[in-house]
DNA sequence: TCTGGGGTCCTAGGACCC
DNA sequence: TCTGGGGTCCTAGGACCC
């Protein structure tokens, strides 16, 4: 079974603030694009990361709001809950869509799947006030063709005799994990629905796609490749910090100052989930949306931005160009480590980094207490300003900072 | 669509080793 | 050295997802 929150975002706040059902709402004003919207807003033709100012000018009539994540979280919380009382084998897939396997479970509850399915629907309605679609079928794939097929509010069941009706329906552009590049590729060879990829041989499949698309192949045929993994995630593979400023620019101090307040942010996430990066990676995006990126490895894994940074500092040159503009930095943490450092270095690095680690203990209860920036590297210190719109260098001298 | 932010997984090719 | 064959590790970058 696939689960899949109908506009999401939008219906959880109709449901916090009932005067706004049959408006149209739009979330993401804090990010200045259209995150979620919902379906009166879709009708009019708000479509996502639309920017905000174009929406007010164009549709005065919407109600633009800021993302209100604890929220969010909260509401997909209790609707896992919700399906849990059926089966515990549920893999929280992202914030409003969960995978769940109710393999066999039809017998014990005394229950046909569809039954099931409608009771979980109307228990999230009756309990949450938010509508879902849900998808049922042999595969993850197929079961996210399944909850897509009628949205808002749709049931779908596809027994695998009747897979192929689906999917010679569905664009192959549809199907889960296969996106613009490989359609476009796909199309030039004669596939336009997933039935077309469906009814291939495995010699052509392997011949003429990678390890993904052969498993996405493989579950449109009802080969379960991916099974519902219910181990909740707590932790990180990597941990990214990026931030788009306007205007682009193509000056190296205010650019490594962007990737300072990236690194900044990186490791305060890191501390929190006390991870430690083993490799780091920066990278810049240009006016024309080319990256440009370089990936460094540490000596030892660090969580501490005063360590990581004059490395990266060094490596800097390697994916800056004057002669380009740039509109983004980011900032990877990767190889992440979890658990307390114990590693002894031959140099005693470890010491410095120790003394850096009782210091961000205590920042980080200044910013738990205060808000993020309350303190911060001198260097991450033009990226702050920058975000006053007309600031200029002596707003330095009113903020009266401290330095570390 | 002039396009934000946070993730995951995979592959090609170079460096290096025996 | 004008070089065979097999393997691992690392990095950049592509593609996709929400």
């Amino acid at each position: 079974m696939h689960i899949d929150g109908d506009a999401f975002f939008a219906s959880v706040e109709i449901a916090k603030n009932p005067s706004l059902r049959g408006k149209p709402v739009v979330v993401g004003k804090e990010r200045g694009i259209a995150s979620a919207f919902s379906y009166e807003a879709k009708a009019l033709g708000i479509t996502r990361g639309l920017p905000i100012y174009q929406i007010h000018k164009r549709f005065p009539q919407v109600v633009i709001l800021p993302g209100d994540y604890i929220s969010y979280t909260t509401y997909s919380e209790k609707m896992f809950d919700i399906v849990r009382r059926y089966t515990d084998n549920l893999e929280e897939y992202s914030i409003d869509e969960c995978f769940a396997d109710l393999t066999g479970w039809d017998k014990p509850l005394k229950m046909s799947y569809e039954k099931i399915l409608l009771r979980i629907q109307n228990e999230i309605k009756e309990e949450l006030d938010i509508s879902v679609s849900i998808g049922l079928a042999s595969t993850k794939v197929l079961a996210k063709v399944a909850s897509k097929w009628r949205k808002p509010g749709g049931i779908t069941l596809i027994p695998d005799n009747l897979v192929y009706e689906f999917l010679i329906k569905t664009p192959i552009e549809k199907i889960w994990g296969i996106g613009r590049r490989t359609s476009v590729y796909l199309n030039k060879k004669g596939i336009i629905t997933a039935y077309d990829l469906a009814i291939k041989d495995e010699a052509w499949v392997t011949h003429i796609l990678s390890k993904p698309y052969i498993e996405i192949w493989k579950e449109l045929n009802c080969i379960l490749v991916s099974k519902v993994d219910p181990r909740k995630k707590d932790t990180y593979a990597s941990i990214q910090k990026t931030r788009t400023f306007y205007p682009p620019t193509s000056n190296p101090e205010m650019l490594m100052s962007q990737i300072s307040k990236n690194l900044e942010g990186a490791c305060s996430k890191a501390r929190h989930y006390s991870l430690r990066a083993s490799r780091v990676a920066i990278f810049l995006k240009t006016q024309e949306f080319r990256y440009y990126s370089c990936e460094i490895s540490l000596l030892a894994p660090s969580n501490i931005p005063e360590i990581i940074l004059p490395i990266v500092r060094k490596e800097f040159p390697k994916v800056f160009r004057s002669d380009r503009v740039y509109r983004t930095t980011g900032v990877t943490l990767r190889d992440l480590v979890s658990g307390e450092m114990r590693q002894e270095s031959l140099f005693g690095e470890d010491k410095k980094d120790k003394k850096f680690e009782i210091i961000h203990k205590e920042v980080d209860a200044l910013v738990e207490k205060f808000g993020v920036g309350v303190v911060h590297l001198a260097s991450t210190n033009k990226a702050f300003r920058k975000q006053t719109r007309g600031a200029t260098d002596t707003d330095d001298l009113d903020r009266n900072l401290l330095f570390l």
